[in-house]
DNA sequence: GTTGACCTTGACCCAAGGGCAGGGTGGACG
DNA sequence: CGTCCACCCTGCCCTTGGGTCAAGGTCAAC
């Protein structure tokens, strides 16, 4: 015949499993209570009320180090923490609310890694005819680009947007496309990088994008990455890039080598 | 000079540390890539889509043991999970804010521990003039006897409820109360005591409560816990209950020991 | 040629408990 | 009286999602 609760009822009362209580316990939070002849620990009401402050703290995310300054504190620091506690929580729940909606875009199939305008770039291409792998090639490049070069992405897309409002230059693109299937060695290659060359010297704009390149540390490294990316997969495509960086640097624009 | 990002470079552009990068390698959840011949590790652009993917998963709460599994899952699968991950992050955010809305009654020194109708019988014990101290009292027998009896704590608040309807009892609660501050040899709290028995004996119903206690196994244990509890601060209190405990066994009344 | 920034692996640390082992207690039932 | 089951005790390792520290290798720049 003791006085006292068993651990397991007042676990049970405050909604806590014993485990938590003897954590709280070596944590300092909530004092030990006495022990009957047994050895099991029996708790007053003081120590059920001491527990359900702790509980209903660290339920609302407070971190068990900070509870027991808290709790010990005089009543205005604890309602300033209070204060603190709440604000972390409305943050937490906005940003909750944020990923949701990330989630949500996943979901419906959206493009997570690019900002609306490339969106926007991207379904034109695929309005104007281009197939959606073509289209998926492109976006991969826009991602690269953005994380190698973010200063130099909205040239980068600005230049695929002038080309695209361009009849000309859609159908030299339309036709580099096509050209992934063929033969590496297949003389229209070079046919192809030289009208393509002459496009882009004849609307200098188209070319601006390399330049500010040269304003990195690591410029080639970076350029290449993007530039040659997957071109392992279509080796004829890669054959037409080098053909038409030649034409380039033949007439002197400086195109980082690698 | 090699292909590919360091590390550094792709776990800026994901929003993550390189450490977590080589976390999720460990994992599994993002393939090693090529390492160049000073053993970096070197990233071409579909390890960084893997891992932003991973990491917009991650972000969003999914468990990092479930993300391979999901993204190498099918498209079906993968929106049906997308769908359980919105579900799951919905109610996170429904329990963060009423965490928030606890904390603000928490802040507002609301009773949390005790239903509506205890907090108003409570706030009639203020109004009828029991001090702070007093009420307070009350208030943790209340959420004592909730936690040891919760089947009994409705006619332990209707006994309550019931004495605070009657003047008589209030008054001799009130005698009660200042009886705390005698010294417990005081001849006039054996004069309380029958005088509080002679009530409770004329109004049966103020009794009811104990029996009820009855029909629990360790009855007597936990009607000494909320009876008893705070005594030692009241030596004056715990003669009066003695007393009082005398006079009703006195006239045949079943009241427990200890 | 040295500095500073970056990379490598490995080992340990954190919250907030969960799980399990191995053993002691208490009350109820037969 | 024994036996059963639920509960209690301590102590140890496990978890998730990384952070931190150590000890050393590498790269680019001044």
């Amino acid at each position: 015949m003791v006085y006292g609760l068993t651990i397991g009822q007042v676990a049970a009362f405050a909604g806590v499993t014993v485990k938590t209580v003897r954590h709280y316990h070596r944590l300092g939070l909530v004092d030990e209570p006495e022990r009957d002849r047994s050895g099991y620990r029996r708790y007053g009401s003081p120590d059920m009320v001491r527990l359900v402050q702790v509980r209903t703290l660290a339920g609302a995310g407070v971190p068990l180090a900070e509870i027991g300054g808290l709790l010990d504190a005089g009543p205005e620091r604890f309602a300033a923490a209070l204060d603190d506690v709440e604000r972390r929580l409305t943050d937490r729940i906005a940003e909750l609310t944020a990923r949701r909606t990330v989630l949500r875009r996943l979901a419906a199939g959206d493009r997570l890694l690019l900002p609306e305008r490339a969106c926007a770039a991207l379904d034109l291409m695929a309005e104007l005819g281009f197939g959606a792998d073509y289209v998926a090639l492109q976006e991969e490049a826009l991602i690269l680009a953005r994380a190698l070069v973010p200063e130099v992405f909205d040239s980068f897309l600005a230049q695929l947007e002038r080309g695209l409002g361009d009849p000309q230059y859609v159908a030299l693109m339309k036709r580099c496309r096509d050209a992934e299937s063929w033969d590496p060695d297949d003389p229209r290659l070079d046919e192809l990088a030289a009208a393509l060359a002459a496009k882009l010297l004849a609307d200098r704009e188209l070319l601006a994008m390399p330049a500010e390149f040269e304003a990195r540390p690591d410029a080639a490294t970076r350029y290449g990455l993007i530039n040659h990316h997957r071109e392992d997969q279509a080796p004829a495509a890669a054959r037409l890039n080098e053909l038409l960086e030649a034409h380039l640097r033949a007439v002197g624009v400086d195109i980082p080598h690698q």
